[in-house]
DNA sequence: CTGAAAGCGCTTACAG
DNA sequence: CTGAAAGCGCTTACAG
């Protein structure tokens, strides 16, 4: 840690006074509005100069408070390390610098606790707008931040008080499991797929169910209420489900569904296990992607949630002002592993 | 997005004005200092349930401006989307808020100019300290830094004007290289592997390849200058170090050293393809970790950098104060996929 | 036990 | 063309 060199930072007073002019003059050249104050290019150009030379900084926080503006735009975010969300946190930040705002980015852990401590922090720190990423609970921080003016935005998981961004999970889930069912009856009678991985309680969730199961009926099959394993995100969780399932003596389907990367690297890590049935013969689609695991499993089909589209979709609701509350559904898009 | 309903926050000379006592008194209640400046435990109990009341919400803009403390730390990182750098930024924010302090992580691409830039951003918010992770010219941001009189700390590449905290690059390759050598002589003479990936001009590459050469040395190898590939770290790059290498007319060894899992993503794409020789008969090792990565090529071994110790450490050495600028190097964890 | 006042660094009407 | 003054919301010596 290098040291404290000078106590007190260069202000405007600082700068006034070496160019023999006034703060507000210094402020009006570096702001860019001289020409409105009709301040003289020569000021302006001496001004300019002595702050370069001075390594002047701005206090944004100076600014932010006496302009009642801040230029923050804050994110809770369930966790940086899947590739789904950490490829949202990095199109977001550079779309937000894009578009002048300084962005930023506070992982939650699906925890409703933490995610309203959070969205109390940017509050404080007067972020002007939020998107709530995922949240167990989007609606409550839409009405915490409400109270204090500040507009939010819901991705990933939709809320009811203000406008949602998500993927189309039922047409996405449907194309997921008409192509893991297909596959699955090549050489087979066609029969159920198992559904793992996600919450009964999150719309996604529930809306991926929906398309798995539309698919199914469309083949005249009906997946088992056992067949449904809704046992939450952790890959732990998803390698205790498939051995509960075999224990209670089901046998296994050919087909599996698999809602999400993190529920998938349990679903893998269980059956490497040595006495576990062969991945090989399992005809495998997971909603969300991660290039490993694309090159992972033969065939895996995985449904790419278009980040890109949706958070362009968020910054073109930010930018036309207060829009209605909707709910925007972009459609993921499909991702297939070479063909076994 | 829901609209400001009211346009003006409550202040601490509302609640002052509602509970009949005076902003100063607000303050120390609501800081707790309240006892210091024996201010009446009844009076406190009663403006704490008025602030309660309005949904209070403290301006830390203010209060960053007239402490002159913000409370933020900063890290500017190369990228969210692996599983390195996004565990970086998880443990960061996680260990930054239980030392009461605010993270604010920024993605800066590798590149010098937006790292710059960031440094300058996060300046500008009065960062209190800021880490500057991977960053290609640590040594400049500290200067821009240290005129500021903010303290930084390098992580992951080191820099001459901070105290940098780095995985011990020489000793994890060289066990890494060990490994490979070791697998790759099973029914075959020994003969020199392939290291692929990473930049030839920075420190981290250097380490690795002088921890590389020691394996070999140990072994009486000598890898030929040609199978040395440090051509970037994008996975593009390395698909075509490899076409290019075999297209040289070159043989392809039987073990290869992959130098981050972004340029895994590229060595095995390219294996991948049908007209490449078959990866089962490669012996592989990486530095840097990914689960799916692990369980992807059966026996690779990862070099898993010690994510929490080096964070922990680098908080500590925040804790204590100035501490002269030096290097701190915690070794990798090797981690090994299922054996062939 | 408590309040009035000053000031953090900036910007913005306002007055010349 | 330019400057003095006020004020954003907070905290902190200081004075009672």
């Amino acid at each position: 840690m290098t040291n404290p060199p000078s106590a007190r930072r260069t202000t405007v007073h600082d700068l006034a006074e070496l160019a023999g002019t006034s703060a507000s003059t210094v402020s009006a050249v570096l702001n860019g509005s001289w020409q409105k104050r009709r301040i003289s290019e020569r000021l302006a150009n001496h001004v300019t100069r002595i702050a370069e030379e001075q390594g002047y900084a701005l206090n944004m926080q100076a600014r932010a408070l006496r302009r009642a503006r801040s230029g923050i735009i804050g994110m809770i975010l369930p966790m940086y390390d899947n590739r789904y969300f950490s490829s949202i946190a990095q199109t977001f930040e550079d779309m937000a610098r894009a578009r002048g705002l300084f962005p930023i980015v506070t992982c939650t852990q699906r925890d409703p606790r933490l995610e309203l401590a959070a969205a109390r922090s940017l509050l404080a720190y007067q972020v002007e707008y939020l998107v709530c990423t995922g949240a167990t609970d989007p609606d409550r921080i839409s009405r915490l931040c409400s109270a204090a003016g500040v507009p939010t935005i819901n991705l990933d998981l939709p809320g009811s008080l203000a406008p949602s961004v998500i993927s189309d999970n039922f047409t996405g889930a449907r194309e997921l499991t008409r192509d893991i069912l297909d596959r699955a009856s090549v050489g087979a009678a066609p029969s159920p797929a198992l559904f793992i991985g996600g919450r009964g309680s999150d719309h996604n969730t529930r809306e991926r169910l929906r398309g798995f199961l539309a698919a199914h009926e469309e083949r005249g099959l009906r997946p088992e209420p056992h067949q449904i394993l809704t046992c939450g995100y952790a890959a732990t969780k998803a390698a205790e489900a498939l051995s509960g399932f075999v224990a209670a003596g089901h046998p296994l389907p050919r087909g599996l569904f698999v809602n999400s990367t993190i529920s998938l690297e349990g679903v893998i890590r269980w059956f490497r296990q040595p006495d576990s049935p062969d991945l090989g013969d399992i005809r495998l689609g997971c909603f969300d992607w991660d290039p490993f695991a694309e090159m992972l499993s033969d065939g895996i089909v995985m449904m790419r949630q278009d980040v890109e589209t949706m958070l362009t979709t968020l910054f073109r609701l930010i930018e036309t002002g207060k829009p209605e509350i909707r709910r925007i559904e972009v459609p993921p898009i499909p991702l297939r592993g070479r063909r076994a």
